[in-house]
DNA sequence: AAACAGTGTTTCATATAATGAAACGTTTTA
DNA sequence: TAAAACGTTTCATTATATGAAACACTGTTT
């Protein structure tokens, strides 16, 4: 069942994997603790990075330490992939922060984890902000639950095979047939919370958006403090979510 | 004057250069062709796109050809690098594009070029797009027009000495003595036009963006055809940008 | 001022891994 | 049915990536 034995380019395979060190926690690298960290030699390590530079993929900052380059944000850019989803969520999402003041994040499913695509951030002081592009656990999270539910029932066991729902709060759901009456919920309701099941202190509300055959091909979530975040807004939150999900929807058509 | 001969990695180098190939143009390769289009070994070429395929740099589409991945636009949206200009420029730009109903640009110099750091796009049928992330010549572009003129006087001469003014259309300034005027007069009146420099039929206006310290650190131009870009509306245009100029200045203190 | 940890950088012999021509499948076109 | 595309694999050859060690540079400590 493994993959079939590539015979890939290590090289290649290094640099990109030097790459996925860069993070938002960690945005600069020397070539000494790059090295260790990813247990390549010092010399190897020095000329991948030299390389990379060289190629606008890499830049120094002041402190002689690696950035990310802007070629990567030349060629992230030019991603094909969900592009069209991301122009026509942009507005509808503003629009979505505007009236609730929350921070308002849109993304889809990929390889059994959410995606984001796309945020507008809450104006409040006090905020969820999610790095576009990153992913992030589906089990634990409102566009998550959504995207899930709203799957074929195969895909559904299939997801539940593969990922082990561990606990990331006190909240979170780890019970495989828990979470399947959640899904079947969210269907019923057509939304879905997130009540500090991935973070404690952050409540999500989220709703699906469905392409022109019916089907569910993307989640818009509204993220709070629990502070701020009551449950008796969410009859009016759901109708302004829903209003911008439809316009998404007619965009995209 | 020349570059120190660095030793490269080769195949970190011939990835990226395969990685190049991909443009808004042509989004989709198949082996042989970008083999021949890059001058490298069908085999080579072979394994470098499916090292890239496994590293989810490319990904294959339904007919089997190659497209830029998702791990591009991960890595892309971390570049820190104008990362605030980048978020603090969005709603300015978009009540600019409200406001006048044409395409609004978002820009800084970078290696002697434009690079476009973010754009709203006019709500009308005809309508300028720039790729984001993208670069274009900064000579016969009202953005890059701006940008040029707030540079220190030496800059600008280096810059007049490194590139050379080819024509676009027949308005395009090839002659550094006039372009050292326009600049000259950019900077007396605080806005740059293109008037249809870089393409027939396209006219912008740019305008600077400073930062604390009172230096030009990108620009904002508001681009339309020309059938409908009066000059009349020229006074209306820059106080709306000059707001939105100063919305992003605010924004980034 | 000298010794000492930190860095990044270069060297060079060695072994590894990238290479390309050719052969092989597979699909699409004539 | 043949032919012409394409992607894929093979294997001997060659090139190049490799890493230990030495070197250079910087800032800190003694």
């Amino acid at each position: 069942m493994n993959e079939d034995v590539k015979d890939l380019n290590l090289s290649v395979v290094k640099a990109f994997t030097l790459l996925d060190a860069f993070t938002m926690d960690k945005q600069e690298w020397g070539v000494r603790e790059l090295a260790i960290k990813k247990g390549y030699n010092k010399s190897t390590t020095y000329r991948l990075l030299n390389t990379l530079e060289s190629l606008g993929v890499l830049q120094k900052n002041d402190n002689d330490k690696y950035l990310l380059g802007l070629k990567l944000f030349e060629l992230g850019n030019l991603v094909a992939i969900h592009k069209t989803l991301r122009k026509y969520s942009r507005t509808p999402l503003e629009n979505i922060a505007r009236e609730i003041k929350e921070t308002v994040h849109f993304g889809v499913l990929d390889k059994n984890q959410v995606l984001y695509l796309n945020k507008t951030e809450s104006p409040q002081g006090l905020k969820v902000s999610t790095q576009i592009g990153s992913y992030q656990k589906a089990y634990c999270t409102a566009i998550g639950k959504v995207l899930l539910a709203f799957l074929p029932e195969q895909k559904i066991a299939e997801y539940l095979k593969v990922v082990s729902l561990d606990a990331c709060t006190e909240n979170t759901i780890t019970n495989p047939e828990t979470l399947q009456k959640e899904l079947q919920k969210i269907r019923a309701q057509e939304y879905a919370l997130d009540m500090e099941e991935l973070e404690l202190g952050l409540i999500c509300i989220a709703m699906p958006v469905y392409n022109n055959r019916g089907e569910v091909i993307a989640s818009i979530s509204v993220s709070g403090p629990s502070s701020r975040f009551k449950l008796e807004n969410i009859e009016s939150y759901i109708s302004i979510i829903k209003k911008g999900a439809q316009a998404i929807e007619a965009n995209m058509h």
